[in-house]
DNA sequence: TCCCTGATTTAGGCATGGCTAAGTTAGTTA
DNA sequence: TAACTAACTTAGCCATGCCTAAATCAGGGA
């Protein structure tokens, strides 16, 4: 494994778990194991192998059987990720589809939306808001 | 690895084969190793894999060294992908994303758009496309 | 018919990201 | 302070997919 100064692309997994990170952390203080294990429904095993992968990646710091705290890198991951994921969660809430199905099919799509196609889906998402008489017209496809 | 009756859902990688598969097959009448090999960009040993593993699961019929076709399974799989790529990047290219860009998120999006979120960008793209004034307004926000 | 060569397959590896089972650690509790 | 236990780590596996190098096959030309 390379030093990873600041080229390689993440995975979806290494986003996923950066997002629930920040998001424990966020909620409850502090991201232990057991609560991303949890999150993640995932073995713990499998956790401690990642953080430490993310560990010897440079996007947080890791003390074994203490706790763990994002750095700058990581921390800016997670923030992209979590906003990518809002964003298109909001677009989605707006054509009226269930939750359940917005939250399975975002979970995937959120890791293949480039910044061009973020800040478009955005922008029309802001229009829509504006024009309820279009979105109704949309619901009869909804879930 | 199991019989694979029909419940266990297709992969990415398995996806796009297929796509692939039925595009070459529609437009030069057939899809060989070398074919499907430089359309995906990776090496013919990797196809030669994938294609006995789909001919394992049923998706389509592989004679060694001969030549392949798709069965009804692996058609329908095909066209169902190849529907929801086609879908999502008319959207895209309706908010008017780069085609680059657009080719590149498509690939991987495709993958994670349940039938009820299918259905509701569809309908959007009917509606947004007689709303000419409003997809002018999104202009600024692309590529 | 025999050979050449492009197409294909096989063999062997590697990275990613999961899992279970079996230890280890450390904070709480008696 | 000694032990219990939840949390954590380690060890060893597995599936998915992709790779390169080394065979093998098969169709067309000499
Ligand atoms: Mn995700
Ligand atoms: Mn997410
Ligand atoms: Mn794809
Ligand atoms: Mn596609």
């Amino acid at each position: 494994m390379p030093a990873k100064t600041s080229g390689s692309r993440s995975s979806a997994a290494v986003e996923d778990y950066l997002e629930r990170i920040l998001e424990l952390i966020n909620t409850k203080g502090y991201a232990r194991v057991v609560d991303i294990a949890t999150s993640l429904r995932i073995s713990q095993a499998s956790v401690t192998n990642m953080v430490q992968r993310l560990d010897a990646e440079g996007l947080l710091k890791y003390e074994k059987y203490r706790g763990l705290v994002l750095t700058i890198a990581g921390e800016t991951l997670a923030r992209n990720i979590a906003r990518r994921h809002e964003l298109l969660s909001e677009f989605l809430q707006l054509l009226g589809l269930d939750q359940r199905v917005i939250d399975h099919d975002v979970e995937g799509m959120e890791h293949h939306i480039s910044p061009a196609t973020l800040r478009a889906i955005e922008a029309l998402t802001d229009q829509l808001r504006r024009r309820p008489a279009l979105l109704a017209r949309l619901q009869g496809a909804a879930s």
